[in-house]
Order: C-alpha cells, then sequence, then structure tokens
DNA sequence: TTTGATAATTAGGCTAGTCTAATACCCTGT
DNA sequence: ACAGGGTATTAGACTAGCCTAATTATCAAA
C-alpha cells in the first residue's frame, strides 16, 4: 500500500505537468521537455513509468494528466518549494530573485518535517515571495483567476497579486521598479502593437512595463477594497 | 581547471575516507562499505574512479587516502552537515537526536551560501549539537586529543566534550541522563570485565554509563578550569 | 614455506535516466 | 482523400551506481 519514494527526477517531471495543466488540458510531451530541458524521448521513456505507477494518466499522442495521486505528490513538492522559498528570503536574508534555484535543489531533500516546522516559524504563510498561493500540507491550494498587466484594460485599478517569473535578474528589476506583490496600480495607458503599459503606482510614480515583463504581472482588480 | 560538481555519492565516500583516515592510516575497502552500507566491490569500483578524478590516492589491496583536494572536499561536506544540525536545533527546534538524518540528506542540496548564511544566523559556531568541531569555511577543522568516558581512570575529573554517535535513541537516552557536551563529570568508580563506568555530575547526580556508551563519549581532562 | 583464511578486485549484470537516430502517428491544407 | 509537416514514440546506446559470483592478493600461522 505504501509506494517507493519518488525519485528527483520523478519529482520534476510532476511538477511540470502539474504547471502545464493547471489552466486545464493535458500537458504534451515537448512542453515537458522544454520546461526539463530535456529531449523528448526522456519524456515519452518517463511518461511510460509514471503512468505504469499510477501517477499520471497518458493518452499517446495526445498528452499526459496528473491522477488524484500524482496531482498530491505535485502539490507537496509545490509546497515544500514555495515554503523554502519563503524561509530563505524572510529568515535567512535570501533576495527574492535568488530564491528559486535554492530551493529547488532543497525541495528534493527536505523532509514533511522539516517544511512543516519552516511554516510554523514562518506563521503558516499562504503565498511565497512572488505571491504565489501555497499548498496547504492537506494538499489544498487557492485558485484565483488572475488577469496579466498586460492583458488589463487602461483605467482599471489593479493589486499586483503575484509575479510569474524565476528569472533572477528579472526579477530583481522588478523589484527596483517597486513591482511587487501587494503593490496597487492604476494602467494610466498602453502603447499599440505590444508595445509597454503604462501604470501608476500609489505614491504617484509612473512605471513603464514593457510586454514581455506585463505578461508575468499577475493581477486582481482592486476595487476600492484593501488586501 | 574547474572540476565538474560532486555527486551525492561521491560526497559520501568522499566524508567516509576522511572519518576513517582521520586517525591516520589507509582507510580499507569494507571499512568504506560498512560504514556505507554497500557492498565491498562498489567500493572498489568508486575508488578506481575518485583516484583517476585526483581525489584519492588508492594503495590497491592496502587502502585508501584523501588527496589535498579529496580533504578539502571531504571538509566542506562535514562543515555542511555540522552547521546544518546546528541550525536546525537552534533554530527550529530540532532534537539533537533527529538532525543527523535531515542534515545528511540536506547537505548534498545545500548552497555554499545558503550554509554561510545559516552559519552567520547562529553566530559562526565552533561546535555541532554533538561537541564535534566545525570545520571553518577556509577548510580548517580543530583537532583535540579527547580520551572516551570508558578509557578514562577512576577518579579523574573531565568535561564531556562530543557525543560520538547519530542513533537518535541512543542521544535522546543520553539527553534524559544530563551526558550532553559541556557537562562536568567526576568517574567515581568502574566495574571490571568491560563493565559500567559511573560518573558524578556537577549537581551531585550520579549515573551509571554501559560501556557500549561510555566508548561514545568523549572527554578532556578538567584540571578544575572551566570551559 | 606453504597453506588457508580473509580481504580486495574483476567480471558481468541490473536500473534509472539520459541521449540521438529512426520510425510511427496525427492533422491540416489542398 | 491524402500528402506533408510536425510531434510522439520506439530503438539502441551510454553513464553512474549498485549488485552477486568468481578470482586474486595478502598475511599470519603451521
Amino acid at each position: 500500500m505504501d509506494s517507493p519514494p519518488l525519485t528527483r527526477s520523478v519529482e520534476d517531471y510532476l511538477k511540470s505537468v502539474f504547471h502545464l495543466t493547471n489552466q486545464g488540458g493535458f500537458a504534451t510531451t515537448s512542453d515537458i521537455a522544454e520546461m526539463l530541458a530535456v529531449a523528448p524521448p526522456s519524456v515519452s521513456g518517463m511518461m511510460k513509468r509514471l503512468s505504469e505507477t499510477g501517477l499520471i494518466e497518458h493518452v499517446p499522442y495526445r498528452g499526459v494528466q496528473l491522477t488524484p495521486q500524482g496531482r498530491r505528490a505535485a502539490l507537496q513538492m509545490i509546497r515544500r518549494h514555495r515554503i523554502l522559498e519563503s524561509y530563505l528570503t524572510r529568515k535567512l536574508g535570501y533576495d527574492w530573485g535568488d530564491v528559486h534555484g535554492e530551493a529547488e535543489r532543497l525541495e528534493h531533500a527536505v523532509s514533511e518535517k522539516l517544511i512543516e516546522r519552516m511554516a510554523e516559524a514562518l506563521g503558516e504563510p499562504r503565498y511565497d515571495p512572488h505571491g504565489a498561493p501555497i499548498p496547504t500540507a492537506g494538499g489544498e491550494i487557492e485558485e484565483t483567476e488572475l488577469v496579466t498587466l498586460a492583458e488589463t484594460e487602461v483605467g482599471r485599478a489593479v493589486i499586483l497579486q503575484e509575479v510569474g517569473d524565476e528569472h533572477p535578474a528579472r526579477l530583481h528589476y522588478l523589484a527596483e521598479q517597486g513591482l511587487v506583490p501587494g503593490v496597487r496600480l492604476t494602467i494610466t495607458d498602453r502603447q499599440p502593437f505590444n508595445g509597454p503599459t503604462i501604470v501608476r503606482l500609489m505614491d504617484g510614480v509612473t512605471r513603464v512595463v514593457g510586454q514581455e515583463l506585463a505578461l508575468l504581472l499577475f493581477c486582481r482588480p482592486s476595487d476600492s477594497d484593501g488586501e
């Protein structure tokens, strides 16, 4: 009844499938391959093994989805990752741009116990430093409809909820610009042809955000209700 | 000039060789095999690879020793391990019996940066929770002549410096008995035929310590000079 | 000095995970 | 209805690490 522990690779594959199927649908072989920086045949092989162990559902030539068991394992990994990121930033002085890589390695090595100790030390955080929701120990994750800054119409007021990126340099830049989770913005303008979005922060400062970055800034409407 | 990163296995082998050669001499194949819970041929194979990469010196049918490079790598792992153990006990409420296993997994996943952050948060500790010296970031380790409680002659006063064990149950028991690093003891008696050593703690309490445990308690003389 | 016990090594095989090259499948556009 | 292009899978090979069984080396004792 109790399964063998998952390998690092398997844990990574499950996480990828989770992220790729989060909006519904199937994860394709090539998307997984790209996300894990691995050749497509490696993915085919792994998908075969994972479906044999009941972690994913594989429809050949179509793609894969997580089984409930696979989803549980994936959410556990995501919880680990996000708790680690939170702990590193809040307790060990890490910059939010540097935590991803560290958490990526640690998530495969930490025990459940350690994660829960860290979560407790942080007061059971609900969001990681990038604003992403942290699954509960029981495997529940908050699902919110968010819209990227690039899609938000001019004139709207929004709260920046989550930054969907993990590259140190971009994150560092965004922090310099004050574009961190929790800030309130008003979209004052947008240039045509996929041009930049111009926003005003609460302190009156104006920022020009190019499309590449605007697509990473997930927002929710701020109908003048606080956080 | 810069070598490929070491694998988990390699890191473990190097640590074993370090511990087995610490008192001088060679580490034998079967000792390494036993320490790592692996079959002797696996060790032979690994020793071959490690001597090709210059981490150990292998004298066939004699044993192995670390090269300076191998020693550096081993000490780095030991620093990681002991900083982790210290951090877990002091910052996350771990019992000193439970830290070994956790550190054993984490030491292969942490970055240098994280270790130094933890060390800093702890105030650059010099000893881990079991009293073992922590190598410096530069690769220096304190070497002290210690004597086990089982060898200490009756009548002597000693300070318990280091507990050379990593089994949760034994460590838990020792803590209950007040036999933790730093306590001062007087050896009041010893039963013959490898019998127990009887000690008196500073608070007047008497403890009877069987030989198996007494061999794990490393002491230094306490000639009435405090720590 | 030979022998026999013990320890080390070599031989050969297994799994997980990766790769490249070759093949099979699916779907869209004509 | 089917031909191509693109994606997925299979075939086959490689590495790190591990194993067991067979062989070889060492050393101490007769």
